[in-house]
DNA sequence: TAGGCCATCTGGTCCT
DNA sequence: AGGACCAGATGGCCTA
């Protein structure tokens, strides 16, 4: 059977493995080919040596496979396996030779490697590069893994006992800059004065096709669908729409673009970002096929829970106890907040519809305090501030647009 | 139990 | 020659 000795796979040096990659030695190797060309690997803990890895390595190998590895001392056999060995990869097409470039003087590859060296010396040297090609891989994966970490930890929430997987790392940061750098530029141009007040026009079939699609909306795209680039609506009067809420329609007038005296919202597709400088901002996303909304969102004690969320922990609401909680006791971003807030994101990527749940109860809320009617648009001081009050709460302006429920937001 | 996610091993390819 | 990168394969863990 093979040494047990480590220093026997490991005769070159000890930069074999890296010193930082939090493994120690590992060894796993193919030495061989089954029948059907499979790799054979083999544990060397049976073998009363402690060459696996020590943390975070799963992969554990089976008697079966053992048993196939070749008797040693047979080295054509040995050799001949190693031939064998299946590639997973496909092969790709050789470049064509350079002419022009100049002929190594020396021997390359197997041929130079070959010279002068005994079968077994020259497996022993082929089990060392691949020992030291693993970790290399080991150490690539893990800093790739590192940048992901520190990539969710920028993002705008990460709760402590959940982990976003890989791919949502990314999709979620790739929505979440595009929603900010909207907001910032929208707020750059309303302080260059490049946006004026005045309407114009949607494309509704642009913006459907980019909603149905589930694509991230692109910065052209939201461009061509919004003609953002000076045009825009200013200030209302009215108080109309002083609350912050998403929209997946243009507002009353046609415009995807609103300031006021709170803050701006902007409508870019499937999402609306409202930037509220007093009490905290909120990204609203919707499919643009359908409405939906977070259930908990529709649950009896939404009031108590805005009310804790956005205005810290004070238990009435008046214009002076907005002023004093506007501090930094406001928890912005809280472990509710962030499910809403990712749900939004990932159902607008993929399109997908949340599935009704008995939470839903239309009638409860057309006739409800919160209920946003015409009468309220024009200044009703009791239900606007009502309105004002839960401007992440969609269900008051559902009979306004009259439009299914309703979407989910999130406050940031 | 199937499927998703992940870490790891592996050989091929490209580049220095 | 050797390192970086890539993608396929594999098996463990977890959850619905």
């Amino acid at each position: 059977m093979f040494s047990t000795n480590f220093d026997d796979y490991c005769d070159f040096n000890d930069s074999i493995c890296s010193n930082d990659s939090g493994f120690e030695k590992s060894y796993t190797d193919s030495f061989a080919a089954s029948n059907n060309n499979t790799p054979i690997k083999f544990d060397t803990s049976d073998l009363g040596i402690s060459l696996t890895p020590t943390k975070d390595v799963r992969r554990k190998l089976f008697k079966e496979d053992i048993d196939n590895i070749p008797e040693h001392g047979d080295d054509k056999v040995f050799e001949s396996s190693i031939l064998a060995m299946n590639t997973s990869t496909p092969k790709k097409e050789k470049k064509p030779k350079d002419p022009n470039k100049p002929k190594k003087k020396y021997a390359s590859g197997k041929n130079r490697i070959s010279r002068c060296k005994s079968p077994s010396q020259l497996m022993k040297i082929q089990r060392n590069r691949r020992m030291k090609a693993n970790d290399r891989e080991r150490n690539r994966m893990h800093m790739l893994n590192e940048a992901l970490d520190r990539l969710r930890c920028v993002l705008p929430t990460f709760p402590e006992d959940t982990k976003l997987t890989k791919i949502e790392t990314l999709r979620f940061a790739h929505n979440y800059i595009f929603a900010l750098s909207q907001t910032l530029e929208s707020l750059d141009n309303i302080n260059s004065g490049q946006i004026q007040p005045q309407e114009y026009p949607i494309n509704n079939e642009k913006l459907q096709n980019c909603s149905l699609s589930g694509d991230k909306i692109a910065k052209d795209a939201f461009r061509e669908i919004f003609s953002i680039s000076n045009k825009t609506e200013g200030v209302l009067n009215d108080g109309t729409y002083r609350s912050f809420q998403g929209y997946s329609r243009p507002f009353a007038n046609g415009s995807n673009f609103m300031q006021t005296s709170e803050g701006v919202l902007i409508n870019v597709g499937n999402v609306t970002v409202s930037v509220n400088n007093k009490g905290g901002n909120c990204i609203t996303s919707t499919t643009g096929t359908g409405f939906f909304t977070h259930p908990s969102t529709f649950s009896e004690d939404l009031h108590q829970q805005n009310y804790y969320y956005q205005y810290s922990k004070s238990n009435t609401y008046n214009e002076n106890s907005y002023e004093e909680n506007n501090g930094a006791e406001r928890e912005y971003f809280n472990q509710k907040n962030y499910e809403i807030f990712k749900n939004a994101f990932d159902i607008a990527a993929n399109n997908k519809k949340l599935e009704k749940t008995e939470e839903y109860n239309y009638e409860r809320f057309n006739n409800s305090l919160y209920g946003y009617n015409e009468v309220n648009c024009n200044g009703n001081a009791n239900e606007y501030l009502h309105n004002n009050y839960y401007y992440n709460d969609q269900r008051c302006y559902r009979n306004f647009y009259n439009r299914a429920p309703n979407v989910v937001n999130a406050q940031i």
